[in-house]
DNA sequence: AGGGTATACGTAACTACTTACATATATCCA
DNA sequence: TGGATATATGTAAGTAGTTACGTATACCCT
């Protein structure tokens, strides 16, 4: 036997529930046809809506129906034809049109019992006792996705995937012109290229990890998605510094990720101090610092190395 | 707060599948938006049919994907123009025209593991660890459903709960009426209506239950829809007679309950044979009989009571 | 009080299906 | 072997929904 859309699970679940309640539709509107009611099942829900909770708006309905208001203004007008539903004015409102069920609506109602009887039943058989389990899996499934849409679901599900897809590795000279393509990709969008920063970034080996400096890299799928390094300063103390991360993968962590394996490096070290220079425009990167153990405090004596640095801030340890 | 559609239960089920379908199938395709994948989700059931089943016909993708072959024709249209198949003739049937993946159409599939990945973990967070059950549930349901189509299914339950609801009761002067409407369609629509009939069915009381003969009649929702006599005869035999059913509530197995409920009048009456006359053509009615305990035997001497008697049957007892 | 913004409803156009029907080829059977 | 019947595909029109947009009323804020 060849494939079918079983054979790919909750791949195809939209797929299958749509075929699913179309056959139901079918069904219930085929049992509705044999008994002589003249409404299609789809009229239902509204009008059962309209027997609880008495007259209402249109695009009230559609809220508690679960779709779009066309959908109502248009079921509206076959009810208003057929007779069982009245249309009245809200008093306290001109925009509305309250749709409320007729004497004859409430009379199909109440012919409709025996026949709803039936199409439990008929579910029941159909889910052999399952449908407690079903329907309880649909109100927690609606009430996920009330929260969060499924596209957020996923896109939710792919940031956990890459976060735990991506590594922290140590620099190696394979990977020079990554680490100078993202920190200058950083520097063109925030700021500008410094005569200082060509200088670093084009010669790490020389600038950073000769005087004892380290270079840390993310890499996913293994392409390079993000840096950082620590810089020896004149004093032994040591720099946090040159932070980028691609922007389609921020949100994933890697900076944070980054950042403690820098604190590892520091602490292995034995330096005294571990600070950082930024600029106060990077809000994110700073709330970052600040709840990483990082707090502003008053620049010592001597220049920022940069003109963009407008911030300094010292680590205080986890 | 109001009642809104999880109030009425599985009811409403066929409705909510619908829109569960339609928000994962809108998730799905934002995702794949945001991913840079040109096709929507649905085209890719079929694709996948092709990866694993070769080239296909149209009709038999559209029986795999569960949808009309027109369907297959537009989303084919589209998956051309897209380059992700290929058309091709089949050699043995020149009316049909198979669909194959072409190589970037492969490619495609390829690239989208990792998205489903995420897609299935989304979906087990909607569902909370439930995805199993629903699957293995929705398994069933098909299968239940491909046996017997949902409109069936409604029909069967309510034949049982109309068996359920049918009583059996004794003859009373108030249901002369019923009695004879019954008798009289029955006769006009095999038959036609003998002066000895109408004679009887207008006077019942004369003309079987003075006699020491019974009348039963099956009652549902306070509606006459069956009835069947025993006739004292004059040898003081009993003669099963006057069996009708309407023809809307046939198929609920009220001439059965009818015949055992004359079995346990003539048990008690002591008489010394149960007898019928009946017509060749009604087989249905014969193979009841056949099955409730009367055999075929020869005529007695004397006359049927009725021109239109051709088949003659004596109760050997259940 | 009045001007901008939000909300309620209606309508048009689009999507993803369906059913119904037309046409060509295949198959079966006397 | 040819004629009835069945099957494969295509096409047109219908259905149940959607999104996008227009208009009128309500609400909010200074």
């Amino acid at each position: 036997m060849s494939s079918n859309l079983q054979t790919y699970g909750s791949l195809m679940l939209a797929s299958r529930l749509r075929r699913l309640s179309d056959q139901l539709y079918a069904g219930v509107d085929a049992s509705y046809v044999a008994a002589g009611v003249e409404l299609t099942s789809r009229c239902f829900p509204l009008l059962l809506l309209l027997r609880d909770n008495g007259p209402t708006a249109i695009t009230a309905l559609a809220a508690q129906i679960g779709q779009t208001h066309p959908v109502v203004v248009q079921l509206g007008r076959k009810l208003l034809d057929a007779g069982v539903v009245a249309e009245l004015p809200d008093a306290r409102d001109e925009r509305r049109r309250l749709l409320a069920l007729s004497e004859s609506g409430l009379a199909l109602l109440r012919n409709m019992a025996p026949l709803w009887d039936d199409v439990r039943a008929a579910v029941d058989a159909v889910f052999e006792q399952g449908t407690p389990q079903l329907m309880a899996s649909l109100d927690r499934a609606e009430a996920r996705l009330q929260a969060q849409g499924f596209g957020e679901t996923i896109a939710a599900c792919r940031r956990q995937r890459e976060r735990a897809a991506v590594e922290i590795i140590d620099y190696d000279a394979d990977y020079a012109a990554d680490f100078k393509r993202l920190n200058i990709a950083w520097l063109e969008r925030y700021f500008y290229v410094e005569a200082l920063d060509d200088k670093v970034l084009s010669d790490p080996q020389r600038s950073i990890l000769d005087d004892g400096g380290r270079i840390f890299l993310a890499r996913l799928d293994g392409k390079i998605v993000g840096t950082c390094a620590l810089i020896r300063a004149a004093d032994a103390s040591i720099e946090l510094s040159k932070m980028a991360v691609t922007p389609a993968c921020q949100g994933l962590g890697i900076a944070r990720r980054l950042i403690e394996r820098a604190f590892d490096a520091f602490e292995a070290s034995g330096a005294p101090l571990l600070f950082l220079e930024s600029n106060s425009k990077l809000q994110p990167a700073i709330r970052l610092y600040e709840s990483s153990g990082f707090t502003h405090v008053a620049r010592p004596a001597g220049e920022a190395h940069y003109q963009r640095a407008d911030v300094y801030m010292e680590w205080q340890g986890r």
